[in-house]
DNA sequence: ACTGCCGGGCG
DNA sequence: CGCCCGGCAGT
């Protein structure tokens, strides 16, 4: 958690948006996780940007608010990169760029959809050289698996960072998590390989696809790809056209209600003319550096399949789970938020360790699961956004356990906050649905909460039922001992 | 002044 | 043990 990196600091630079919150996903993190970040793309405002890409030996971090890249050393990002970190996310497997193996065995050769798209990564990656990323999987498994590891970020502004991150990995399927987890999965294989024959990996793909990506490479100037903005498809297409068909039979659904125009808001256009610049080229996210097709000048980058978790970087939360990397044991906390997110609805704030695996984490975790699986469909970047914003992570996570009386563990940091705002709500509310208010709403107060100070805040049944309905406290008030139901 | 809770007492 | 309350300490 600790460690920082500049870098990641600087990406608080993002201004306002939350500068707190920058900061912790960074510590959150190992040193090693920082690789991550890479992996995480944002999006904003429909548009997907990527936090980081590396690039000649940079990393730009984008800035939340999307003003201007940051560049960290290069120095440290190769190291990382340099070491798949993989592992750290479980959840995302990097794509070997060796190729060889099997992961592209997946796909289902047979569908049409996915020639197109396999096309469309090959001569992604090929001319911008992160794109090569997820499609692939994107393709056979659309959100899944990898996804957890994958940042999703959602969210709207750049805000969002860290929120992200969580998402994928809480359920992560999320949205975003195309990217990452086709980058990540494979945590295999070694570097070395890697660079020494990451277009392989390619050539792979290339089969399928047929000529393309011969062509591809040639070409290196498209005219432009349009690549998916659901949430955790990545998918890239050479046409329109396609890419319409795409969102409206994957994702919108043939009968869906959407007008028909509504794709239009589901892809992108990625123009990579570039072709020897992957950076610009390739404002999808979705690093690929794993795959690091472009044998440019990604020597080292190529490996940066650690990445996947990157994303988090930005967002402090997601440190929290940090995922991959250490099992946070305090996971406990958010994972009970989180990990349930969706089912948690009505009460359980206790079960919910079973999700996390990675996320364990906190609060962020857990809001981004609920949006994810609320608002899935809807609205989910701003939701996100919120989240991220909030400072601390701690403080999401602790609603939506605390609410239900159960008290965990969890406590640890989060106290009050939780306890306020989830102690009223609790009252006034029972219903699952609060919860998503609850989190709007705690997300402000979560703000403050950062760390209680002492009962002040903390509801307890007296203050949530008032004197008037002392037959509503717990015991231990009526017995004036220490509350069980809103415990700190 | 309120509130939260420990410590202790009573039945 | 359940129930209550005196009193301390934090706000």
């Amino acid at each position: 958690m600790a460690t920082k990196r500049p870098g990641d600091t600087s990406s608080s630079s993002g201004p306002q948006s939350c500068p707190s919150t920058a900061v912790r996903p960074t510590d959150t993190r190992q040193p090693g996780a920082e690789t991550q970040e890479t992996l995480v793309y944002m999006q904003c405002c429909g548009q997907e940007a990527p936090n980081l890409t590396e690039r000649n030996g940079h990393r730009k971090i984008m800035d939340r608010n999307h003003q201007g890249p940051v560049f960290v050393p290069q120095g440290r990002t190769e190291r990382v990169w340099t070491h798949p970190p993989a592992p750290q996310q479980t959840t995302t497997p990097t794509i070997p760029s060796c190729p060889v193996s099997a992961p592209y065995s997946f796909w289902s050769p047979g569908s049409v959809e996915m020639d197109e798209v396999m096309a469309a990564m090959v001569l992604t990656s090929l001319s911008c050289s992160s794109v090569v990323q997820s499609s692939p999987q994107s393709q056979n498994d659309p959100l899944p698996g990898p996804s957890s590891g994958g940042g999703d970020m959602g969210c709207a502004g750049g805000d969002m960072e860290c929120g992200g991150g969580e998402l994928s990995d809480s359920s992560s399927s999320g949205y975003w998590s195309w990217d990452h987890g086709n980058v990540s999965p494979a945590p295999s294989p070694s570097v070395a390989e890697m660079d020494s024959s990451p277009d392989e990996g390619l050539h792979m793909e290339l089969e399928q696809g047929g000529e393309l990506h011969t062509a591809a490479r040639s070409k290196s100037s498209f005219r432009g790809t349009y690549r998916c903005l659901w949430p955790s498809c990545g998918k890239v297409l050479t046409s329109s056209v396609g890419m319409k068909r795409h969102v409206r039979v994957l994702h919108l659904g043939s009968g869906s209600e959407q007008s028909p125009r509504e794709e239009d808001f589901y892809y992108t256009k990625i123009s990579c003319e570039a072709p020897a610049d992957p950076s610009p080229v390739s404002p999808l996210p979705p690093d690929p550096s794993p795959i690091s097709p472009l044998p440019p000048d990604s020597s080292p980058v190529s490996p940066l399949p650690p990445a996947p978790l990157p994303v988090s970087s930005p967002h402090v939360p997601w440190a929290s789970f940090g995922s991959p990397l250490s099992p946070d044991p305090d996971s406990g906390l958010q994972i009970s938020s989180s990990g349930s997110g969706s089912s948690r609805p009505s009460s359980g704030p206790e079960s919910a360790p079973g999700q996390h695996r990675p996320l364990s984490q906190s609060a962020p975790s857990s809001s981004w699961q609920i949006q994810t699986d609320h608002l899935y469909q809807a609205s989910t970047p701003l939701q996100v956004t919120m989240t991220s914003c909030s400072p601390a992570p701690c403080c999401w996570t602790p609603p939506t356990v605390s609410n239900q009386h159960s008290h965990h563990n969890a406590q640890v940091v989060t106290g009050r906050c939780r306890s306020v705002s989830v102690g009223e709500q609790w009252l006034q509310q029972n219903s699952v649905t609060n919860r998503l208010t609850t989190l709007r709403a705690a997300s402000p107060s979560l703000t403050h909460c950062s760390f209680r100070k002492g009962r002040g805040e903390a509801k307890k049944c007296r203050k949530v039922y008032g004197v008037e309905r002392k037959d509503q406290w717990c015991t231990a008030c009526r017995w004036k001992k220490a509350c069980q139901r809103f415990p700190d």
